[in-house]
DNA sequence: CTAAAGGCTGACCCGGGGGTCAAGGTCAAA
DNA sequence: TTTGACCTTGACCCCCGGGTCAGCCTTTAG
């Protein structure tokens, strides 16, 4: 398929496909006359893409998951590149990323519903056991959000 | 306190407090010789503000927050200026948010352990039920991976 | 043959979230 | 009084994820 359907069909600009392919997100086939040709895995690994950038991964990040994530098969573990070790890593920030958004929620939640949550300082679970002088930058995904 | 006690009590760069600050996020009182000077709830604030931004969400997205979040004290529903509704649409894409996250999550532990997913084409539940020619871009929160 | 639609590259621009000077004012301790 | 730490504003820069436009080529339809 030619860019422009992957576009309509993966609900990504044009622009975006060449951008994600700048960045080595994809790889498409070029036509002689120097047409891209996409087959047809693209349309999930794009959402796949899409869904990644748009929940505050950058490029970079992509790139790490996409081998596992790839034609709903997913990889074996050792098969997949990053190596066991990072790719948990990663799911160990999702886990906080998860956390961190539930919390938000909840504090929505209970804002509209008007039931008094007792006394929660702030929504980091940690607030009070911080130790003043300790620069501690958040640990989580630093730049996620540009979606 | 001042700026860089807050910095440091809150683990941002007083830099990023200025910019709160111009983002309309925080309203630090002035001392004669120019000084910012805030209190005490602001580092409870600060954090809350850099949690969201952090997890994919702009400025002005976090100014509609903070009104419900302030102080560790929940304000009653429809003392939540952006009123209910507005919330309630923000507590929706969170919930997705949350839910492609888990997503990812569960697709990258199942490639660790190797555990074979079944034939998921794509980690968008719709993905089979498509129509070609409806451009439909994510309809998630589009701008929130910059942290 | 021509027009319309789609593809190509390259370039510039934007907004968000800051980093990093520069040039100067203020305050506390020595 | 001087030094050093801390504060102020303003300016410029960067990256990221694209949008948009220009200029050109190709392919299909009429």
């Amino acid at each position: 398929m030619l860019i422009g359907e992957l576009a309509r069909a993966s609900g990504v600009t044009v622009r975006a496909l060449r951008y994600y392919e700048q960045q080595g997100l994809l790889e498409p086939e070029r036509a002689v006359n120097g047409y891209r040709h996409y087959d047809g895995g693209a349309v999930a690994k794009v959402r796949n893409i899409q869904l990644l950038l748009s929940n505050g991964f950058t490029a970079q990040d992509v790139r790490g998951f996409l081998p596992c994530l790839d034609d709903g098969e997913v990889s074996l573990g050792p098969a997949c590149p990053p190596s066991v070790e990072a790719v948990s890593r990663k799911v160990a920030a999702l886990e906080q990323r998860i956390a961190e958004l539930s919390a938000v929620r909840d504090r929505l939640v209970a804002a509209l519903t008007g039931s008094a949550t007792p006394r929660q300082a702030a929504l980091t679970e940690n607030a009070t056991t911080r130790q003043p002088g300790t620069i501690a930058r958040h640990p989580a995904y630093t730049r996620p959000a540009h979606d």
